[in-house]
DNA sequence: CAATTTTCTTAAACTTGTTTAAGAAAATAC
DNA sequence: GTATTTTCTTAAACAAGTTTAAGAAAATTG
């Protein structure tokens, strides 16, 4: 259960057998189904969660009512509120498993005590931040320099079955537009 | 020179007066004119820059000749392509100095000592990542909730005084719409 | 301070994507 | 396996923001 993590992290640091055991002490794992939620807005963030298998999705509601997605994560991605989870502060955001996932994740109350003990997972988790705020800015990047329907090819083409996993209306509010809107690119083909 | 660093580094960690000084000896500083470059696109990032005073953009050339900026630094903010800096490979982006800028910098050759010799530095960039991550997040919420024209309110409100600092076409490009645009909303008051 | 370059403004025609509303197709629940 | 809910499609009128082009105002340079 613990593997899939075990081996990204393996990709950053380097932990002996001991430590990867210790490390398993600070770590829970859990199994959600599809469209239950691990964060309701509103409520306080608890936990880091690395996806095993499955795919989640942060969103939040727009004034407006809909659902606008910020961010999904696939298999081996990290997924958090952190400034909810780091101020013990009311989220903005809501948490949701897209599909059946198996996730392990750093409870709050646990995370303190992990650095202390190993403090080779700072290391890892810059390196992981550095990476989902890059790709962050990458996103920026794309919004403002690409059409709408652009994107969606993109997107299509940098995660070639993906769009299969989920219903269209979420990938239309990521990518930045109207679920009418999409079936209008689609319509072109 | 180091003073606002060191005062930033505070609100996160604690290092002793010798540790202190320990970080210095890692440290480089350097004033930099208007309009001058710290990177610029196919080079390697080779620093991650602290702005002690003055401001700093990551911007790229899209397609049709015009420049996106996609981030600011003022004072108290880190700026780097981390992508660039830890695979050191070419970059997309530019960085430039939008005013003279004060800036102190950790050269790349100095990054992996500094961060043997002082571990607690990985706890310090792991939580300014987690910030930046955050910020750009909401940033993208931003974008996808609001239009151009409330986007502008909203940022000067943020930053009241900064809109003067920065020509209005480097402005409208981070806000994500063109400089007439925005000419057009400033008419309208 | 005169000359040059950079930045800002205005306006009309145009493009991209939204809204509204209705019906069709899938998926899920009972 | 029928009923219900959820998701997807179509189309027309509309809104937000772009493009193009020209001139005006500021800032910088010599």
């Amino acid at each position: 259960m613990y593997e899939p993590l075990l081996r990204h992290i393996r990709n950053y640091i380097r932990l002996d057998a001991s430590e990867e055991a210790v490390l398993q002490g600070y770590l829970q794992t859990a199994v959600i189904g599809k469209k239950e939620h691990l964060l309701k807005e509103g409520q306080v963030c608890n936990a880091s969660y690395f996806v095993a298998e499955g795919c989640l999705r942060q969103y939040y509601r727009k004034d407006n009512g809909t659902e606008q997605t910020i961010q999904f994560a696939i298999e081996n991605w990290w997924m958090s509120d952190y400034i909810s989870l780091e101020q013990q502060k009311p989220s903005a955001f809501c948490m949701q498993a897209v599909e059946q996932s198996t996730l392990v994740y750093i409870p709050y109350s646990a995370q303190a005590a992990l650095f202390e003990a190993l403090p080779a997972m700072e290391r890892y988790f810059r390196l992981v931040l550095q990476r989902a705020y890059m790709a962050a800015l990458t996103r920026i990047q794309y919004i403002f320099t690409f059409t709408g329907e652009e994107r969606y090819h993109h997107f299509q083409q940098s995660f070639p079955g993906f769009v299969q996993r989920i219903p269209q209306y979420m990938l239309a509010s990521y990518l930045g537009f109207t679920p009418e809107f999409l079936s209008k690119i689609r319509a072109k083909r």
